[in-house]
DNA sequence: TATAAATAGGATAAATTTATCCGAAATAAA
DNA sequence: TTTATTTCGGATAAATTTATCCTATTTATA
């Protein structure tokens, strides 16, 4: 569904709103092992959710990720996924046309747009707060 | 949502159901014009979908691809994404887990579960037949 | 101001997906 | 039985995604 960076990047966003929730920053290689995936590909999709101001970064000693207590509870799925994997999975034709809409409707276009439509509800609707509270009470988990 | 492979591989079934539903045999090289697909590409993908059962090939002089007409009826999109993708995207973990369950959930798992389901409904409750019959109709296009 | 600790970012490699090429095998018909 | 036509299948290449490595830059602190 979603691809490896986005994963990635949506686990990231999660397990730094955690720690930024108990007022901790943390590095690519701490937010690697915790959420297991590999360092320096987590740390260059860290960037792009730093340029897409999702995440903060603070350089030098005793740097590292946080996010804003405010941003916590206001940042979205959709934004963290659009950041990464921009927004087709929810836009595009499901089978690949340029152009697919009510004119010109690819084949399977109004079935698909119901759960496309679901899939950006839920992801709009879903804030990183959310997500790391039930992290942080044990009810979810970010491997294995 | 699929990989390009599925995507030529739904509207290849598509096409030829068309035309079986006409007692007409195609080639790669007409299917991949009428769904705007690399040809080479194409016959690879038509190979898995022979190879699943979903589509018969005639090899040699006067050959090509059909679909047996009650299989046009009885065939689902759910089984040609499974010949093609697997069936990762209404399975797997929406993060990646390689465990994701109700005891062991990611983050997102309740909300992905709503989403996912809807969408496998939708692949299993989609037959060949009603795609063709919208084709034929030129109710809905298989390309541009 | 020097040093250590961090993120930033470019270059490159590995893996996967997508795409092409070409000869082998099968089949209908002359 | 030969020929033309057509799918099958292996080898390979191109493109994209995923992953690694190394150096530059920034910053706190001794």
């Amino acid at each position: 569904m979603f691809s490896k960076a986005c994963e990635y990047g949506i686990k990231a966003a999660i397990f730094i709103a955690v720690n930024s929730s108990e007022h901790r920053r943390v590095s690519p290689k701490e937010i690697s092992e915790e959420i297991d995936s590999p360092q320096a590909f987590t740390a260059k999709i860290l960037q792009a959710l730093v340029r897409n101001d999702i995440v903060q970064s603070v350089r030098g000693a005793h740097g590292g990720f946080e996010i804003e207590k405010d941003k916590i509870a206001t940042t979205k799925l959709s934004q963290i996924v659009f950041a990464i994997d921009g927004d087709n999975i929810y836009k595009g034709c499901g089978l690949g046309l340029h152009t697919c809409d009510e004119n010109h409707p690819c084949p399977v276009h109004d079935k698909f747009k119901v759960v496309r439509e679901e899939l950006r509800e839920m992801l709009e609707n879903t804030s990183l707060e959310q997500l790391a509270l039930d992290i942080k009470s044990g009810v979810s988990f970010l491997k294995i």
